[in-house]
DNA sequence: CGTCTTCCCATAGCTAGGCTATGGAAGATT
DNA sequence: AATCTTCCATAGCCTAGCTATGGGAAGACG
């Protein structure tokens, strides 16, 4: 109704949820919410991970082996699980980002193609 | 177990399935199975859309308003259905375009920022 | 001190939209 | 006749987003 542009928001497409945690993560550690922020940050305000999707997400990539966590307190005092990129988590990456480049890069063709 | 390297097959990323087959439809009227072809050879050889997915998305995106069909014999005289955009499919392949742009240059901004 | 805000985690239940598997009909090829 | 290719379509599955909801603990503010 407001005559004002909304301010639109912005999901993250599906399937690369994964690749944004994983870059994330590999500065190093970080908990949950830091990523959320971290992605948002970086991509200029533009994504938005919402938590009903970042922790299944995280509990995935735990069970899959990519992440490991531990408990500790954050910067602010407050409990915080703390996750890291195992060694299978660093090779997900790497092929998460190839993969990705290689299909965008496909996409782009059709759609540059009139 | 071939030492063959395996013709890897790509699936095209979730989301991006409509884009693809409107873009393909901004040239003109086309059938499903024509389309798929299309974009398997614009993506050169990279990009491949299985008939399961590809006919159920022509469904909804009828249902939606983007296209309109019409059965018509094919080039090879065979039964088809020939599809094509409607003013709605026109502004949703626009907007699905932009959105497109937008998130995967702030993707970008996040897997590039180390 | 009570309340509010911010930080931080987590799950249940829904939904969209891919996938595989399957089936069928009709023309072309051998 | 048998097989291949073209062309359409659906059922049933699964991944992985989403909203909605809940809670606990720290700090700020009145």
């Amino acid at each position: 109704m407001g005559r004002r542009t909304e301010n639109q928001k912005i999901e993250i497409p599906p399937g690369t949820l994964y690749m944004l945690i994983l870059k994330t993560l590999a500065n190093g550690q970080m908990h949950g919410y830091g990523i959320a922020q971290r992605i948002h940050q970086l991509s200029g305000e533009v994504l938005q991970v919402e938590e009903g999707s970042l922790y299944p997400a995280l509990q995935r990539m735990l069970i899959k082996g990519w992440v490991v966590a531990e408990w500790r307190p954050s910067e602010n005092n407050r409990r915080a699980r703390y996750y890291s990129l195992t060694k299978s988590g660093q090779k997900q990456l790497g092929a998460e980002l190839s993969e990705f480049d290689k299909v965008i890069s496909a996409i782009h063709r059709v759609i540059e193609t009139a």
